[in-house]
DNA sequence: CTTAATGCAAATCCTTTGCATGTAG
DNA sequence: CTACATGCAAAGGATTTGCATTAAG
């Protein structure tokens, strides 16, 4: 598998990939790193099925287990996270950084925060229960300024309805 | 089923089902009904065959295939939402305001949480930038004790799988 | 009466595993 | 050489479905 050494080489979730398999004495394949290329290639999430198809589409003869079995090493490498798929589980590659946003369920408006004092929550909570926490979502669902006061306004001019 | 229809009558969700039902053409029935009010009676997520023994439990002889036929039309009528759950889909009412939960990424376990702290951060967020919030997701990924005990003993004998 | 709902078991996914064999280090 | 990795097929689980039967409206 040499076609593409330079652009794993450059992205750094493949150093860690490959620092995460020494760790655990694991070895390098062909196969292996194909599979684990092609999902990096993927912006958004996919299930194990169309990762399969999309590995056998450059190389015929690779079987389904091993794109499982590599997947499980993504996740347990915490390179990939499962997440809801119609039916299926999908998966998706975890960014490095926290994720904080605040959502306005009127105009869509979607705003990241970096949310020093969400660490310290997290971390009490990690500890009162005995976990050790990596990373974390906080997702606010509500309106912003601008939606609020379009709202006061077409209460006072629409009286009623 | 009369076994608590005054329970039943004072929860709006059951209005609602009820509705859903008629516009579609559905019938009630015993089992359907008891199903839906053990769901409704559960506060966090639930896999199909935990609401399966809790159903059995109360009455015996109720297959898994009713319920999770009345699991989704619980998700039809917008009453549940699936959500993750270790290998197995978990279901959990729709209206809950507010979701905290911490996960392990070893062995997929979820637990529910219920966070006042975040209730004070989430505020004091949303008063800093002018918004209000209505709802929340707070998802920590991370390592259940159990899970880090494992991988503690682990260390020792080198890892395969 | 008409047609939906149910229980049961068989059928379907989706995912994991056992095993003989290939292969990286 | 010594494990680990792989493909294949069989095994496992979870969820769905076909069908005869029961029951709601």
């Amino acid at each position: 598998m040499e076609t593409s050494s330079i652009r794993k080489k450059r992205d750094p979730r493949w150093t860690r990939f490959e620092e995460f398999l020494r760790s655990r004495g694991l070895r390098h394949s062909a196969s292996r790193g194909l599979v684990v290329e092609i999902f990096f290639s993927n912006e958004g999430s996919i299930s194990a099925e169309e990762l399969w198809l999309a590995v056998k589409n450059q190389v015929p003869g690779i079987a389904v287990s091993t794109v499982y079995r590599t997947l499980r090493l993504l996740v347990d490498s915490g390179l990939a996270r499962t997440c809801e798929g119609q039916g299926t589980v999908h998966y998706e590659p975890r960014s490095k950084a926290s994720r904080d946003r605040i959502i306005c369920m009127d105009c869509g408006k979607v705003m990241d925060l970096d949310l020093p004092e969400a660490d310290l929550l997290q971390e009490r909570i990690a500890m009162r229960l005995g976990y050790t926490v990596e990373q974390r979502e906080l997702f606010m669902y509500g309106r912003c300024p601008a939606c609020l006061r379009r709202r006061a306004l077409a209460m006072k001019n629409a009286g009623r309805y």
